[in-house]
DNA sequence: CGTGGAATTGACTTACATCAATTTGGGTGG
DNA sequence: CCACCCAAATTGATGTAAGTCAATTCCACG
């Protein structure tokens, strides 16, 4: 088990305990539901590598992906207190995990309040995630969602030492974009043109390639005070 | 201050200790910004009666509002461990306000764990009514998206007793609303027509009545499963 | 090479936005 | 008690961003 990146800055000592308490690696393969609405949870699965998506299915066959996790994310963290999730998780991209069962987090949170501090601040987080995403769904047209999500996936990656330079791996495809987006794949596809064209950036081949950062922030009115990037909480 | 209700059960000596931490109560009339985006918090709100709700502001004055707190609500917990907000906090209603300050909190946290998981299940909470505004926002069309939000602020009155039978009290104006759903006060007024006259639901003059709250559930393809109305987290 | 999924493009449709008047209704002062 | 006032609600006409449908074209892989 070569990596483990929290967002939140904890001790060496929460930190190797932390790691003794989770089972695997385990790998998967992309396309995979690793965790499904509703059913009951006793471990909380930690991303190491790969990208997992948070996602709702409507009975019409569309589909909304809530939240996009990058290695080093407790992707369902909070069902430690939910009990259950209310929506499904899948892997966007071949993936390896490691779980944490709930009762050792309760010895954990027992052992190191601190640890508790960083896993509610996790959460706290990807809620505030959530609500940029809001922002984007319900306010920005096509162009100004596709920058800002690039934006943000270029922000949270450089921090877990997945990007480098100006360009990032997202293998994913236009159409899994686009459900992150509430946009169809076609549009999407136009909407990635104009952003190539305009030379802000280029996602092609899986990759994301930024030509102007400025630029790309200031088309999708980018702020990153939501991703609470100095806020190494403990 | 006659009313403390924290949307999770929590034990006796809890909700006493609770009660003793706040200060208040305090009353703001309507369209108040109580907390904003960025300012160091050093307390959290607990809403006792009013609406408030969190919303992010665009440079081009549009506005999008990212929840609805109901009385019972912790508005602004995650401060707690985020330190700032990423959005600001404003009155709909008038509103009674009580305030916890965060020092309190750690005390309290600290003399009774359970208390963290349930402030821990709050944020939680708040975070799955997020995703399914995502869905809204990015998959559902103008009327299901107001039908849809309809019934969670049913279910979510009715559970702190803010609603009674079939109707409860939204004093809130329709570009409010809008902006809770994306979209333009104009449409909303065309599609709460709609809701009327297919005898769905009627929001007029600060009250919603729900005729058919199954054909509305329905058209919303409303599933409260995200509302944890099961799980009063301890 | 051939094959199938993904990307790309064009033609056309539609849901919602925009703009611009009215109309309504609750509160207030004469 | 009534008339006025103003914000909110309502309605109609028109514009447009994004969806839909239907072909291609492009690749990565066997």
């Amino acid at each position: 088990m070569k990596k483990l990146r929290l967002r939140c800055e904890i001790g060496e000592p929460e930190e190797e305990a932390l790691r003794a308490a989770l089972i695997g690696p385990i790998d998967f393969p992309a396309e995979t539901v690793v965790v499904r609405r509703g059913e009951r949870l006793n471990s909380s699965i930690l991303l190491l590598d790969g990208l997992l998506a948070r996602y709702k299915d409507l009975s019409d066959g569309q589909r909304q992906i809530t939240h996009i996790h990058v290695p080093g994310d407790f992707a369902d963290l909070h069902g430690y207190t939910l009990g259950y999730l209310d929506h499904n998780v899948m892997t966007l991209t071949p993936c390896r995990l490691a779980r944490a069962p709930h009762v050792r987090v309760l010895e954990l949170t027992n052992r190191f309040p601190s640890l508790t501090r960083a896993f509610w601040f996790s959460t706290n987080l990807d809620a505030s995630i959530h609500r940029e995403w809001e922002v984007s769904l319900g306010r920005r047209n096509a162009i100004e969602r596709a920058a800002h999500l690039l934006c943000e996936l270029q922000s949270r990656l450089l921090v877990v030492g997945a990007a480098e330079g100006n360009s990032f791996r997202l293998p994913i495809t236009q159409n899994q974009f686009a459900e992150c987006l509430g946009l169809t794949g076609v549009h999407v596809n136009r909407v990635l043109r104009e952003l190539r064209e305009a030379g802000l950036a280029d996602f092609r081949g899986g990759k994301v390639t930024v030509h102007d950062r400025g630029a790309l922030e200031g088309l999708a009115e980018f702020d990153a005070l939501y991703l609470y990037l100095d806020k190494p909480a403990n």
